[in-house]
RNA sequence: CGCGGGGUAGAGCAGUUGGCAGCUCGCCAGGCCCAUAACCUGGAGGUCGUCGGUUCGAAUCCGACCCCCGCAA
Protein backbone atom coordinates (compact mmCIF):
# COMPACT_ATOMS: atom_id res chain seq x y z
CA UNK A 1 0.00 0.00 0.00
CA UNK A 2 2.69 2.06 0.73
CA UNK A 3 3.61 1.71 -3.31
CA UNK A 4 0.36 3.54 -3.97
CA UNK A 5 0.91 6.78 -1.94
CA UNK A 6 4.53 7.16 -3.27
CA UNK A 7 2.98 6.51 -7.18
CA UNK A 8 0.83 9.21 -6.31
CA UNK A 9 3.46 11.87 -5.89
CA UNK A 10 3.41 10.85 -2.13
CA UNK A 11 1.35 14.08 -1.19
CA UNK A 12 -1.05 11.82 1.02
CA UNK A 13 -0.52 14.42 3.83
CA UNK A 14 -0.58 17.71 1.97
CA UNK A 15 -2.52 17.26 -0.12
CA UNK A 16 -2.61 19.35 -3.48
CA UNK A 17 -0.72 21.90 -1.22
CA UNK A 18 3.07 22.45 -1.16
CA UNK A 19 5.19 21.85 1.42
CA UNK A 20 6.04 25.34 2.66
CA UNK A 21 9.78 25.63 3.46
CA UNK A 22 12.41 28.26 4.61
CA UNK A 23 15.62 27.75 3.72
CA UNK A 24 19.12 28.56 6.12
CA UNK A 25 22.35 27.87 5.23
CA UNK A 26 25.20 30.41 3.86
CA UNK A 27 28.01 28.53 1.76
CA UNK A 28 28.18 26.79 -1.42
CA UNK A 29 28.34 23.74 0.80
CA UNK A 30 24.07 24.66 0.77
CA UNK A 31 23.88 25.67 -3.05
CA UNK A 32 22.94 22.32 -4.43
CA UNK A 33 20.83 21.55 -1.57
CA UNK A 34 18.48 25.16 -2.39
CA UNK A 35 18.80 24.59 -6.04
CA UNK A 36 16.94 20.89 -5.47
CA UNK A 37 14.60 22.17 -3.33
CA UNK A 38 13.47 25.26 -5.67
CA UNK A 39 13.24 22.76 -8.69
CA UNK A 40 10.98 20.47 -6.74
CA UNK A 41 7.27 21.33 -7.58
CA UNK A 42 6.37 19.41 -4.20
CA UNK A 43 8.10 21.96 -1.91
CA UNK A 44 8.30 25.79 -1.90
CA UNK A 45 10.64 27.74 -0.72
CA UNK A 46 8.90 31.14 0.91
CA UNK A 47 12.01 32.43 2.09
CA UNK A 48 15.90 31.85 2.45
CA UNK A 49 17.56 32.55 5.82
CA UNK A 50 21.63 33.35 5.25
CA UNK A 51 24.60 35.19 6.86
CA UNK A 52 25.12 39.48 6.20
CA UNK A 53 26.77 40.15 3.59
CA UNK A 54 30.83 39.93 4.45
CA UNK A 55 33.85 41.85 3.71
CA UNK A 56 36.52 38.95 1.53
CA UNK A 57 39.74 39.04 0.71
CA UNK A 58 42.49 41.04 0.37
CA UNK A 59 40.34 44.27 -0.82
CA UNK A 60 37.68 43.53 1.65
CA UNK A 61 35.31 43.52 -1.02
CA UNK A 62 31.41 43.43 0.59
CA UNK A 63 30.43 40.18 -0.84
CA UNK A 64 26.64 38.66 -0.40
CA UNK A 65 26.98 34.79 0.37
CA UNK A 66 26.75 32.07 -2.38
CA UNK A 67 22.86 31.24 -1.77
CA UNK A 68 21.73 34.94 -0.99
CA UNK A 69 22.82 34.94 -5.02
CA UNK A 70 20.90 31.69 -5.93
CA UNK A 71 17.73 32.80 -4.30
CA UNK A 72 17.98 36.27 -5.89
CA UNK A 73 18.09 34.39 -8.84
CA UNK A 74 14.93 32.66 -8.23
CA UNK A 75 12.96 35.45 -7.03
CA UNK A 76 13.30 34.17 -3.35
CA UNK A 77 12.85 36.62 -0.30
CA UNK A 78 16.34 36.43 1.39
CA UNK A 79 16.47 37.36 5.46
CA UNK A 80 20.16 38.31 6.62
CA UNK A 81 20.10 38.68 10.09
CA UNK A 82 23.21 39.50 12.48
CA UNK A 83 21.71 36.34 14.80
CA UNK A 84 19.04 34.35 13.86
CA UNK A 85 16.74 35.03 16.76
CA UNK A 86 16.17 38.53 15.78
CA UNK A 87 13.81 37.61 13.23
CA UNK A 88 12.14 34.37 15.00
CA UNK A 89 9.13 36.58 14.35
CA UNK A 90 9.24 37.00 10.58
CA UNK A 91 9.71 33.12 10.63
CA UNK A 92 6.52 32.84 12.21
CA UNK A 93 4.59 34.91 10.32
CA UNK A 94 5.96 32.92 7.25
CA UNK A 95 4.33 29.71 8.68
CA UNK A 96 6.62 27.47 7.32
CA UNK A 97 5.40 23.72 7.61
CA UNK A 98 9.15 22.83 7.37
CA UNK A 99 12.85 24.46 7.83
CA UNK A 100 16.20 23.27 6.11
CA UNK A 101 19.52 23.95 7.88
CA UNK A 102 22.57 23.72 5.76
CA UNK A 103 25.74 25.33 7.15
CA UNK A 104 24.17 28.46 8.34
CA UNK A 105 27.48 29.01 11.37
CA UNK A 106 24.77 29.84 13.61
CA UNK A 107 23.19 27.74 16.58
CA UNK A 108 19.60 27.51 15.74
CA UNK A 109 17.35 28.61 19.04
CA UNK A 110 14.28 25.65 20.51
CA UNK A 111 11.73 28.58 19.98
CA UNK A 112 12.70 28.46 16.56
CA UNK A 113 12.99 25.03 16.06
CA UNK A 114 9.33 24.61 17.37
CA UNK A 115 7.73 26.63 14.69
CA UNK A 116 7.26 24.30 11.57
CA UNK A 117 5.39 21.41 11.82
CA UNK A 118 7.71 18.99 10.36
CA UNK A 119 10.56 20.72 12.45
CA UNK A 120 14.06 21.57 11.28
CA UNK A 121 16.18 19.30 8.75
CA UNK A 122 19.55 19.30 8.90
CA UNK A 123 22.00 18.03 6.83
CA UNK A 124 25.95 17.00 8.60
CA UNK A 125 28.92 16.36 6.59
CA UNK A 126 29.22 12.94 8.43
CA UNK A 127 28.25 9.89 9.59
CA UNK A 128 26.51 11.05 12.98
CA UNK A 129 27.02 10.25 15.20
CA UNK A 130 30.90 10.31 14.43
CA UNK A 131 31.95 13.57 14.03
CA UNK A 132 29.47 16.22 15.46
CA UNK A 133 30.69 19.42 15.12
CA UNK A 134 32.42 21.54 12.60
CA UNK A 135 35.08 19.86 11.33
CA UNK A 136 33.65 16.72 10.54
CA UNK A 137 34.77 16.83 6.72
CA UNK A 138 38.55 17.14 8.13
CA UNK A 139 38.47 14.69 10.95
CA UNK A 140 37.35 11.82 8.90
CA UNK A 141 40.62 12.15 6.86
CA UNK A 142 42.77 13.10 9.73
CA UNK A 143 41.32 9.79 11.02
CA UNK A 144 42.23 7.53 8.26
CA UNK A 145 38.36 6.54 7.61
CA UNK A 146 37.90 4.81 4.57
CA UNK A 147 34.23 5.82 4.24
CA UNK A 148 32.13 8.91 5.33
CA UNK A 149 28.77 10.16 3.94
CA UNK A 150 26.10 12.85 5.38
CA UNK A 151 23.53 12.63 7.63
CA UNK A 152 19.87 13.80 7.63
CA UNK A 153 18.52 14.61 10.71
CA UNK A 154 15.89 16.44 12.25
CA UNK A 155 17.42 19.10 14.75
CA UNK A 156 17.08 19.39 18.13
CA UNK A 157 18.78 21.71 20.59
CA UNK A 158 22.12 19.77 21.30
CA UNK A 159 24.87 19.93 18.66
CA UNK A 160 24.18 17.87 15.89
CA UNK A 161 22.53 15.38 18.61
CA UNK A 162 19.00 15.08 16.32
CA UNK A 163 17.81 11.99 15.29
CA UNK A 164 18.46 10.80 11.88
CA UNK A 165 16.43 10.35 8.98
CA UNK A 166 18.52 9.71 6.39
CA UNK A 167 22.41 8.31 5.93
CA UNK A 168 24.51 8.10 2.90
CA UNK A 169 28.11 7.04 2.64
CA UNK A 170 30.79 7.88 0.23
CA UNK A 171 34.26 6.12 0.00
CA UNK A 172 37.06 8.39 1.20
CA UNK A 173 39.48 7.62 -2.08
CA UNK A 174 43.57 8.59 -1.32
CA UNK A 175 43.49 11.41 -3.79
CA UNK A 176 40.41 13.00 -1.40
CA UNK A 177 40.81 16.67 0.21
CA UNK A 178 38.82 18.04 2.79
CA UNK A 179 37.62 20.49 -0.60
CA UNK A 180 37.53 17.62 -3.27
CA UNK A 181 34.89 16.09 -0.10
CA UNK A 182 33.18 19.17 0.61
CA UNK A 183 32.32 19.16 -2.89
CA UNK A 184 31.13 15.05 -3.13
CA UNK A 185 29.36 15.75 0.30
CA UNK A 186 27.32 18.63 -0.91
CA UNK A 187 25.87 16.93 -3.82
CA UNK A 188 25.62 13.79 -1.85
CA UNK A 189 23.52 15.55 0.35
CA UNK A 190 21.56 17.47 -2.39
CA UNK A 191 20.67 14.24 -4.31
CA UNK A 192 19.34 12.70 -0.92
CA UNK A 193 17.50 16.05 0.40
CA UNK A 194 14.24 16.01 -1.56
CA UNK A 195 13.20 11.99 -1.50
CA UNK A 196 14.06 11.69 2.19
CA UNK A 197 11.99 14.94 3.11
CA UNK A 198 9.12 13.30 1.02
CA UNK A 199 9.16 10.07 3.14
CA UNK A 200 9.60 11.66 6.38
CA UNK A 201 6.57 14.11 5.52
CA UNK A 202 4.47 11.11 4.46
CA UNK A 203 5.16 9.10 7.67
CA UNK A 204 7.59 6.85 5.79
CA UNK A 205 10.33 7.95 8.05
CA UNK A 206 10.58 7.29 11.98
CA UNK A 207 13.99 9.44 13.10
CA UNK A 208 16.40 7.21 14.51
CA UNK A 209 17.54 8.82 17.54
CA UNK A 210 21.91 8.70 17.95
CA UNK A 211 23.72 6.51 20.21
CA UNK A 212 24.91 9.05 22.27
CA UNK A 213 27.91 6.57 23.09
CA UNK A 214 29.66 6.55 20.00
CA UNK A 215 29.58 10.57 19.61
CA UNK A 216 32.58 12.53 19.46
CA UNK A 217 32.72 15.87 18.78
CA UNK A 218 35.56 17.99 16.31
CA UNK A 219 36.01 21.48 16.95
CA UNK A 220 36.35 24.35 14.76
CA UNK A 221 39.91 24.37 12.80
CA UNK A 222 42.39 27.65 13.09
CA UNK A 223 44.81 28.57 10.69
CA UNK A 224 47.48 27.25 13.60
CA UNK A 225 45.70 23.96 12.95
CA UNK A 226 47.57 23.51 9.98
CA UNK A 227 51.33 23.60 11.17
CA UNK A 228 52.86 20.17 10.25
CA UNK A 229 54.22 18.11 13.23
CA UNK A 230 56.93 16.36 11.99
CA UNK A 231 57.60 14.04 14.38
CA UNK A 232 54.70 11.94 13.19
CA UNK A 233 54.30 9.40 10.25
CA UNK A 234 54.38 10.19 7.33
CA UNK A 235 51.03 8.52 6.47
CA UNK A 236 49.71 11.04 9.14
CA UNK A 237 51.08 13.61 7.96
CA UNK A 238 49.80 13.02 4.23
CA UNK A 239 46.66 12.18 5.79
CA UNK A 240 46.87 15.61 7.65
CA UNK A 241 47.52 17.27 4.52
CA UNK A 242 45.04 16.26 2.46
CA UNK A 243 42.73 17.67 5.69
CA UNK A 244 43.74 21.00 6.05
CA UNK A 245 43.49 21.17 2.07
CA UNK A 246 42.50 23.82 1.35
CA UNK A 247 41.86 25.36 4.42
CA UNK A 248 43.54 26.34 6.59
CA UNK A 249 46.50 24.79 4.73
CA UNK A 250 49.35 22.38 6.17
CA UNK A 251 52.31 24.78 6.45
CA UNK A 252 55.95 24.19 8.28
CA UNK A 253 58.41 27.01 8.63
CA UNK A 254 61.81 27.61 8.26
CA UNK A 255 64.68 30.10 9.25
CA UNK A 256 66.09 31.44 6.25
CA UNK A 257 68.40 34.54 6.19
CA UNK A 258 67.18 35.41 9.68
CA UNK A 259 63.52 35.29 8.71
CA UNK A 260 60.80 32.91 9.08
CA UNK A 261 59.47 31.65 6.18
CA UNK A 262 56.22 30.02 6.20
CA UNK A 263 55.86 27.13 3.51
CA UNK A 264 52.56 25.59 2.86
CA UNK A 265 52.41 21.97 1.84
CA UNK A 266 49.65 21.43 -0.69
CA UNK A 267 50.40 17.72 -2.04
CA UNK A 268 52.33 15.19 -0.90
CA UNK A 269 52.86 11.81 -0.81
CA UNK A 270 54.38 9.40 1.73
CA UNK A 271 56.93 6.84 0.72
CA UNK A 272 58.60 4.10 3.44
CA UNK A 273 62.03 4.47 3.69
CA UNK A 274 64.20 1.47 4.32
CA UNK A 275 67.03 3.38 6.57
CA UNK A 276 65.63 6.60 8.37
CA UNK A 277 69.06 8.71 8.07
CA UNK A 278 68.15 12.20 8.04
CA UNK A 279 66.97 14.27 10.47
CA UNK A 280 63.36 14.93 11.18
CA UNK A 281 62.27 17.51 8.86
CA UNK A 282 64.79 17.63 6.74
CA UNK A 283 64.62 18.63 3.40
CA UNK A 284 66.45 15.84 1.46
CA UNK A 285 66.40 14.56 -2.35
CA UNK A 286 65.18 11.12 -2.86
CA UNK A 287 65.45 9.78 -6.49
CA UNK A 288 65.66 13.78 -7.72
CA UNK A 289 62.27 14.69 -5.62
CA UNK A 290 61.89 16.43 -3.00
CA UNK A 291 61.47 14.85 0.15
CA UNK A 292 60.92 15.38 4.52
CA UNK A 293 62.07 13.14 6.70
CA UNK A 294 59.08 12.68 9.10
CA UNK A 295 58.75 10.60 12.20
CA UNK A 296 58.44 7.50 10.51
CA UNK A 297 59.55 6.98 6.84
CA UNK A 298 59.47 10.30 4.49
CA UNK A 299 56.79 12.41 2.59
CA UNK A 300 57.68 13.52 -1.12
CA UNK A 301 56.58 17.10 -1.50
CA UNK A 302 54.32 17.22 -4.86
CA UNK A 303 53.14 20.61 -4.49
CA UNK A 304 54.38 23.90 -2.08
CA UNK A 305 54.11 27.17 -1.97
CA UNK A 306 56.03 29.70 -0.13
CA UNK A 307 55.27 32.97 1.29
CA UNK A 308 54.24 35.94 -0.81
CA UNK A 309 55.04 33.17 -3.85
CA UNK A 310 52.41 31.30 -6.02
CA UNK A 311 52.04 27.50 -5.93
CA UNK A 312 54.29 25.66 -7.31
CA UNK A 313 55.07 21.70 -8.27
CA UNK A 314 58.46 20.48 -6.62
CA UNK A 315 60.29 19.62 -9.93
CA UNK A 316 59.85 23.75 -10.51
CA UNK A 317 60.90 25.06 -7.12
CA UNK A 318 63.91 22.78 -6.88
CA UNK A 319 65.08 24.61 -10.30
CA UNK A 320 65.34 28.15 -8.43
CA UNK A 321 65.61 26.55 -4.80
CA UNK A 322 68.25 23.79 -5.01
CA UNK A 323 69.74 26.04 -2.12
CA UNK A 324 66.53 24.83 0.58
CA UNK A 325 68.02 20.91 0.14
CA UNK A 326 70.01 20.13 3.43
CA UNK A 327 67.39 22.59 5.62
CA UNK A 328 65.23 21.68 8.72
CA UNK A 329 61.92 22.36 8.44
CA UNK A 330 60.30 23.21 12.00
C1' C B 1 44.57 54.30 3.34
C1' G B 2 44.92 47.00 7.87
C1' C B 3 50.35 44.28 7.74
C1' G B 4 53.91 42.01 4.46
C1' G B 5 56.43 39.42 0.04
C1' G B 6 56.94 39.63 -5.25
C1' G B 7 56.86 40.94 -11.01
C1' U B 8 64.30 39.51 -14.87
C1' A B 9 64.12 34.03 -21.51
C1' G B 10 58.67 29.10 -22.16
C1' A B 11 59.06 27.50 -16.29
C1' G B 12 61.46 28.23 -11.42
C1' C B 13 65.12 31.57 -9.50
C1' A B 14 70.04 34.70 -9.00
C1' G B 15 71.77 39.46 -9.95
C1' U B 16 70.78 46.56 -6.00
C1' U B 17 78.66 49.73 -3.34
C1' G B 18 74.65 51.97 -10.84
C1' G B 19 79.07 49.84 -15.75
C1' C B 20 78.43 44.07 -21.71
C1' A B 21 71.85 40.44 -18.41
C1' G B 22 73.10 35.10 -15.52
C1' C B 23 71.87 29.86 -13.25
C1' U B 24 68.92 25.29 -13.34
C1' C B 25 65.22 23.14 -16.41
C1' G B 26 62.67 23.18 -20.98
C1' C B 27 62.98 24.12 -26.40
C1' C B 28 65.82 23.67 -31.43
C1' A B 29 70.14 21.51 -34.10
C1' G B 30 74.19 18.17 -34.10
C1' G B 31 77.15 14.24 -31.62
C1' C B 32 77.87 9.73 -28.57
C1' C B 33 75.34 5.06 -27.78
C1' C B 34 72.21 -1.31 -29.16
C1' A B 35 69.37 2.46 -26.63
C1' U B 36 67.67 6.51 -23.31
C1' A B 37 64.24 11.00 -19.63
C1' A B 38 71.64 9.72 -19.27
C1' C B 39 76.12 12.18 -21.37
C1' C B 40 78.92 15.87 -24.88
C1' U B 41 78.79 20.20 -28.42
C1' G B 42 76.42 24.26 -30.53
C1' G B 43 71.89 27.50 -30.91
C1' A B 44 67.40 30.28 -30.53
C1' G B 45 64.72 32.92 -27.01
C1' G B 46 64.72 39.32 -22.68
C1' U B 47 61.39 46.48 -24.57
C1' C B 48 64.42 43.24 -16.66
C1' G B 49 55.55 44.80 -14.94
C1' U B 50 54.10 50.15 -16.99
C1' C B 51 55.04 55.45 -17.16
C1' G B 52 58.09 59.42 -15.73
C1' G B 53 62.62 61.42 -12.99
C1' U B 54 68.13 61.51 -11.50
C1' U B 55 72.71 60.10 -14.35
C1' C B 56 77.76 59.98 -19.29
C1' G B 57 75.32 55.36 -18.17
C1' A B 58 69.56 52.35 -14.46
C1' A B 59 67.16 45.47 -13.70
C1' U B 60 69.82 48.28 -9.76
C1' C B 61 68.56 55.04 -7.11
C1' C B 62 63.71 58.40 -6.76
C1' G B 63 58.24 59.11 -7.77
C1' A B 64 53.43 57.43 -9.63
C1' C B 65 50.54 53.47 -11.39
C1' C B 66 49.13 48.20 -12.88
C1' C B 67 49.17 43.01 -11.73
C1' C B 68 50.22 38.40 -8.58
C1' C B 69 50.66 36.25 -3.71
C1' G B 70 51.03 35.43 1.95
C1' C B 71 48.91 37.24 6.70
C1' A B 72 44.75 39.42 8.87
C1' A B 73 39.40 39.49 8.33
Amino acid sequence: MSKNMSAKGGSASGGKNKVRAIFIGTPDFATPSLKVMIDDKQFDIVAVVTQPDKKVGRKQIITPPPIKALAEKNVIPVLQPEKISDIEFEILNLKPDLIIVIAYAQVVPENILNIPKYGVINIHGSLLPKYRGASCIQAAILNGDKKTGITIMKMDKGLDTGSILAQSEIDILKTDTAGSLYKKLSELGAEFLASTLKKYINGKIKPDPQDDSLANYVGLLKKQDGKIDWNKTAVEIERFICAMYPWPGAFASLNIKNKKLNIKILAAESESLSINKYKIGELFLDNNKLAVQCGKDSLVIKKLQLEGKKEIDSEEFLRGYKNFVGKILD
